[in-house]
DNA sequence: AAGTGGTCTAGACCACCAG
DNA sequence: TGGTGGTCTAGACCACTTT
């Protein structure tokens, strides 16, 4: 391990020396280097050296809410109510999305109450071959969430967030009117460069705003 | 140029080639298509060549990131009109939450266009304390954000996310009607303690998505 | 003057894919 | 078999900061 003998703040070995160390040249121990300064991890300065920077606490803006918890916190009461549980042959784009190789993909849809108001939607597909047990959990005590970082333990997610007019189901089920607008939240979660899981939230616009705190530590 | 020869799927030219075509050596060469390809208008297939790709539909985060750039990775061009500059006495809320001590606040409107047609509704207000000479930059050639973080490195940041109906204001700017929803981004900027600046951004739905991404590195 | 990161050179070997 | 991207080497020069 190169950085054991520092924490923050540390400078690391010049590139030159870490060359002659690893028995690499220059440019290949510079290209190392590289790689952990954009993870954020390490800063050069020119002319002055390299050194040890505090991780990024902001590994990202949106981290990924425990929404019981959150609502929890908040001193209310979660429910939740699963709609529909089913395994289906990935056909359309969502669920092909997440199955590379595999033949089955579970869905769930689950609302999910604030003092018995509903927050959000949660249309979930999960890839069947990775997470075989995932329709046997008790989404009444655990959410999917949960239960899927507990398999698999997250290392990767891309987020994209919409604003989108009500479909006739939304307004159903979170019980708005077709001029409330939602918010539209599609997350995939992956673990180890597999694809677990592809989830879409729904948020009634009137009644749930997302909100983040960024905080560098410099 | 390089790549006016051909539209997306073009082939361009080996890395040899181009180190040839420039008088280079192949590692500057191929540095000079990293670059391209990390913005994403470029793809690389082992073995078969580097190929031209569609720009990125929809790339933006949540982090805070400088709208310029993101439009001009995707090979677009930006560009932003001041709609309006002005120095007020906080007496709104908004104007408030950003004014503990200090008598003058400065406001701005902006738009910002992404190939002329329109894609965010920015309405900043900034601490004139703080910031004394923010009115007097030229926005054509600076964001509002990336002048501000140049005085006042961002050290802390809240975020706000919800998705609204578009009022008059929004409909004519953003060129939208009325049934279009927004994401609203509600922006708080900080810098060791001190709240430096407010941001409301507007973005019409249909042509933008608020994306994100999360590495993280265990 | 010495050391640093930033950049570049002119080679080289590899695995892979094409015809 | 020849061309491609992926990687590495062992140098080199530069601007800059530090002492």
């Amino acid at each position: 391990m190169i950085l054991n003998n520092g924490g923050v703040g540390y400078k690391i070995p010049s590139e030159t020396e870490l060359s002659v160390s690893f028995s690499a040249s220059r440019m290949t121990a510079r290209k190392a280097v590289d790689e952990i300064v954009n993870k954020g991890l390490l800063k050069r300065i020119p002319s002055v050296g390299t050194f040890v920077e505090e991780p990024p606490a902001q590994s990202s803006l949106l981290e990924i809410k425990n929404i019981s918890k959150e609502i929890s916190a908040r001193g209310h009461r979660h429910k939740m109510t699963v709609l529909s549980k089913m395994t289906l042959i990935p056909n359309d784009s969502v669920a092909q999305s997440l199955s590379s190789f595999n033949s089955k993909v579970f869905k769930i849809v689950i609302i999910h109450f604030e003092n018995d108001i509903p927050i959000q939607l949660e249309e979930r597909y999960v890839n069947a071959d990775l997470v075989p047990n995932f329709l046997e959990q008790d989404f009444s005590k655990i959410t999917a969430n949960e239960y899927l970082s507990s398999v698999h333990p997250l290392t990767d997610a891309e987020i994209v967030i919409e604003a989108i007019m009500p479909t006739n189901i939304l307004k159903h089920n979170l019980e708005i009117d077709e001029k409330t607008p939602c918010i539209k939240v599609s997350r995939s979660t992956m673990s180890n460069g597999y694809t677990i899981s592809h989830a879409i939230l729904y948020y009634p616009s009137n009644r749930y705003k997302l909100t983040s705190s960024i905080h560098l530590t410099r």
